[in-house]
DNA sequence: GGGAGAACTTTCAGGTCCGGCAAACTTTCG
DNA sequence: CGAAAGTTTGCCGGACCTGAAAGTTCTCCC
């Protein structure tokens, strides 16, 4: 036996994988950091990868992906904290309280992330991009909506609420990013549902 | 002098453009509703529109922006709008009453825009460009909000409020085209903004 | 251990997208 | 009419992305 006798779950070829992964995307944030999004070619980043360009995009469908995606913050678990949630606490409150985790983990990653939004905001091209990464998140969650205040698939609302709380989460990050992390992410996405739950009323102008 | 001493403010040439541009658009949005995006190229709906493909693209950026972008709907209109509302009225209520004139003129280009988003609903990939569409006006609206209110520009409810609304807005969109039209588009943006401004509470199940 | 087979990577070829360039053409204006 | 300005077009090349086939690396089971 060698000395590593736990640790089955993942084999090396796995931890091969997720290196690859992660060598591929930190390559993309970094060159794309300093260069710009029109100035890196795929070669380039595979290249600081250490791997052909074509398994790129064995790892990545697009370009874009590599800076936008990842892998540690699935959405499939959001979806499944979501439906955990007590039916009788209101949608809003449901969906914040399940982004809960999601934060976590992206405040673990916090070096990481906050260079993938600041990518994002140099890179308006990008935006949209992390709007498709959520898009089919949103569809989920439409129905699990929908399902949970007991109306019909097409009420207005469960569209309305994914939309919305997209939204409002993703202005939370842009902001987080552009306060280079000062304030806590969980801090601004509570803000920002406070906000909504308000009915977003004007701010106060002075004190 | 010509029969048609009036309309001086365009050209034959400017004429001559609009044609193209809508030749393109329309050309695009018929063979993509009928093939789907991936089976039409942009040599395909140049053809269609009796033009060389090199010519396509000094029309639009991109193929998915012939199918999004519309000329008639320019995002100037509707800021110089918002701008225009007096200071008194709350912001959310201003963007809902800004949208009042874009409205109308999607409404009357009802046929067009029904397809357009018929065919984004049908083509994911699309939905994220509807974003970018309107990625810039947001910016400009955030501002616009910030100096409406009165808050300083780096304040998390003008860009909050750019975010949610524009989100209400498509999610209204997508609506009408998934009812074809039945119900009003001003209708619907209409019922959108009056949950937004309760506070997204959960409708009621079952009368 | 050791080999059969699965999984991953690489190379290669090819189609599409998209932008720069300069020549031909069309409209506009003096 | 003729010059100026704007538009269309073909040509070319780089970049993105995909399929197929061949080569390499890991895993599993004996």
């Amino acid at each position: 036996m060698t000395a590593h006798p736990a640790a089955q779950t993942v084999g090396l070829r796995d931890r091969k994988k997720q290196q690859t992964r992660d060598a591929l995307a930190t390559a993309a944030l970094h060159l794309v950091a300093e260069r710009g999004l029109e100035n890196v070619t795929v070669e380039e980043i595979s290249a600081a990868a250490d791997v052909s360009s074509r398994t790129f995009f064995n790892y990545f469908p697009c370009k874009d992906d590599a800076l936008v995606a990842d892998h540690s913050v699935d959405s499939a678990r959001f979806l499944t904290r979501l439906a955990q949630v007590p039916p009788e606490v209101p949608a809003l409150a449901a969906v914040r309280s399940a982004l809960g985790e999601m934060i976590d983990r992206m405040q673990a990653d916090r070096e990481r992330w906050l260079l993938r939004m600041v990518v994002i905001e140099r890179n308006p091209a990008l935006l949209p991009r992390l709007v498709a990464a959520g898009v089919e998140t949103e569809r989920t969650m439409t129905e699990l909506v929908a399902d949970r205040v007991g109306v019909p698939p097409d009420h207005h609302f469960p569209a309305l609420l994914a939309a919305v709380t997209g939204a409002a989460f993703r202005s939370a990050m842009l902001r987080w990013a552009a306060g280079d992390g000062a304030r806590s992410l969980s801090d601004l996405v509570d803000e920002a549902f406070e906000t909504l739950a308000a009915g977003l009323p004007d701010p106060q102008p002075a004190p």
